[in-house]
DNA sequence: TCCAAGTTTGACCAAATGGTCCAGATTTGA
DNA sequence: TCAAATCTGGACCATTTGGTCAAACTTGGA
């Protein structure tokens, strides 16, 4: 795939209209999602509020079906090993079948990531100045450590744009990302100055959260090789839960 | 690339004879290279002795550019998505001349990640019960530091490998490096025991380090975007391995 | 100088793959 | 019940790409 964006921009072939899924397009799409990430869920209500015909839920069920199916190949293979038909067939749907629903694979790859981008935001969740340090700390490294059990493959995509120079994903890096990193460093930062932390670095503290909690799921292989365990092995994930926390407030408390 | 082992174990084709560049094949050739992590370079000295022509040298030369351009490009677009072509013209090679020195991609692909694995298997250097913790961690977060900020490309593409399942590294990862990081487990292990480290777990916190580390280049981009530095930035550079150092002995010192 | 071995490349080939067409099946709404 | 709208998938097409071939070109040594 050369230019994901560049080829998923074009006029809709002749033939029968399409289910309405293209708002927007390519990377200015995934910046949109990132920043309605903690507003209400878009479903129903909104315009044409018919209740849906036997049809557009099966349409529904086979779109959510490809979806599925795409992140996982997508994310063990990448966006270039991943071949449509692939997908396709994870998905118990023909390869045409599949490109009727999303027009490209690069419109799917990008449908993909665009629905796994507020799950990869959501734990860097609310926490504020007024929280306890150690509890908002521990509440996130909890959560990203469960998002690594629950979705290894989401968060395995989102390493793999990351590796390849996140060609997409950049403008969400630099725009609604950053926004949310900055406040919460300077919550950390608020903290440090009550003398509520010790003086760590802020950017520091939140990339050793990430780095610590989503190597279990990125790494899951080396893991697995060196421990014989898995994050879905309860008293691993316990373990590993109670050894980061410990570790990044032993760093972190003054 | 569907099974890069089977593919490559091929005969070799009929007309003139290739470079010795073949030994061992598929990931026993992986293994076999991670086990001589600590031994002495396999340079020169061994059977024919002779002094190297001018052409010898020539070939030599253009087999490590083709080498450092395939890490490049292999570690951005992945296996799948680098193609021989853009290989070929990032060394400066016709695709027919790299093949001819490289018999496939995936004897390529083995042999970039054959010449990374000792440099990625280092830093886990040789530190025994002997020495003192702090140090030793030190060293060994400085070292992982000075990997991702050297040789940002090779730590990618273990990163990738791992994403993929580690279909060529298993081998690896159950064999050498287990050995190695049982080994380490043991001496932290000892640590703890002679009071000398906190109640730590053994596993996690090797999987920190590693984490912590690899962190800085696996996600440069996001680091960059969110922060605007890099660990080429000296002082950045610095800043890192403080806070990792501070984060990683503030938490396993007693 | 001449030759055999080694090196280089333009032209080609076959397979894989993203994407298109169209004809037929299924729903839906009137 | 019937026509319009919507789905579905087999056949097909164009491009990309890993890999081959044969012919031309270098080079080191007798």
């Amino acid at each position: 795939m050369a230019d994901p964006i560049a080829k998923t921009v074009k006029p809709l072939r002749g033939g029968a209209a399409r289910p309405a899924a293209k708002r927007g397009t390519g990377a200015r799409k995934l910046v949109k999602a990132a920043q309605s990430v903690g507003e209400a869920g878009d479903a129903a209500a909104a315009e044409g509020a018919r209740p849906p015909g036997r049809r557009e839920r099966a349409g529904e069920a086979r779109r959510a079906a490809i979806l599925k199916a795409a992140l996982a190949v997508f994310a063990r293979l990448g966006p270039d090993g991943a071949s449509v038909e692939a997908i396709a067939q994870a998905a118990g749907v023909s390869k045409p079948n599949l490109l009727y629903y999303y027009p490209s694979k690069d419109a799917l790859y990008l449908a993909v990531l665009e629905q796994g981008l507020a799950l990869w935001l959501s734990p860097l969740g609310r926490f504020t100045e007024a929280d306890d340090p150690a509890e908002a700390i521990g509440a996130l490294i909890a959560a990203k450590l469960e998002m690594s059990r629950d979705h290894p493959e989401v968060s395995r995509l989102f390493a793999l744009e990351m590796l390849r120079g996140a060609p997409l994903l950049k403008p969400v890096l630099a725009g609604p990302l950053k926004a949310v990193f900055d406040a919460k460093c300077a919550v950390v930062g608020a903290w440090v100055a009550a003398g509520k932390l010790a003086a760590v670095d802020p950017p520091h503290l939140i990339f050793a959260v990430w780095a610590l909690t989503q190597h279990y799921a990125d790494f899951a292989v080396q893991v697995r090789a060196l421990t014989g365990k898995t994050l879905t092995d309860r008293a691993f994930m316990e373990e590993t839960r109670d050894a980061v926390t410990a570790l990044v407030l032993r760093g972190a408390l003054p």
